[in-house]
DNA sequence: TGCATATATGTCGAATATGACATAATCTAC
DNA sequence: GTAGATTATGTCATATTCGACATATATGCA
């Protein structure tokens, strides 16, 4: 956020912070959190480029086109042993993994 | 093994192979276990690195001596999951995780 | 617009992971 | 040897994650 535009809002009386200072996250919590968005977002474009629907990688995954959607948004309810389990499905290797979380 | 290893062996009516045809496991399934492994024995390096003991690192994780020795064990009651939190409570950074599973 | 396809959200019972405890095994001096 | 510290193993009640289903919200196209 530029200085000038954190003014403006801090002047409105808004709290200025970072999202972790606001949910009050540690930084392994957010650093846990980075990564899981970051195999969530590996997931989509390894399904984006097979071309592939949610239904369809929901069968080759054995499980719901409901969890591979909340897979994708990395919602809470998902781990990161199901994004890893379902990327290796879906032909990605460990390095591949490996690059998405570095 | 060797040939000569396998030879003997295999006149002695043993089924000679990979564990992973032994235990008929998918190269996925192969590809998880690896990196459950590869987590597991960075969490062991780490620990060993600040030299504390199994229930030091317990306190510090808010579990208890005998999880820790599982996930160092790479026990299959332990998710990938945990050994990432784990990690990361430890001082890992995303990077190291994506060194060790490299 | 209406209709089909795709994706997102909420909930629930079943399955799995978790911390904790007891206890066993192993290591390390003395 | 053996005493103390450390690590490993087995079990259990609770907590979390899971697949599945219903349903809502998009997205595209005639």
């Amino acid at each position: 956020m530029k200085a000038a535009k954190r003014k403006t809002l801090e002047a409105k009386g808004w709290k200025v912070g970072s999202v972790e200072d606001f949910l009050e996250l540690s930084p392994e919590e957010v650093a846990y959190i980075e990564m899981k968005f970051a195999l969530s977002n590996t997931l989509k474009a390894h399904r984006a480029k097979e071309k592939l629907s949610q239904v369809e990688v929901a069968k080759i995954f054995k499980t719901s086109q409901s969890r591979v959607a909340k897979m994708e948004a990395g919602d809470p309810s998902v781990s990161i042993d199901l994004l890893v389990k379902s990327l290796l499905a879906l032909g990605a290797s460990p390095k591949d993994l490996a690059k998405a979380i570095s």
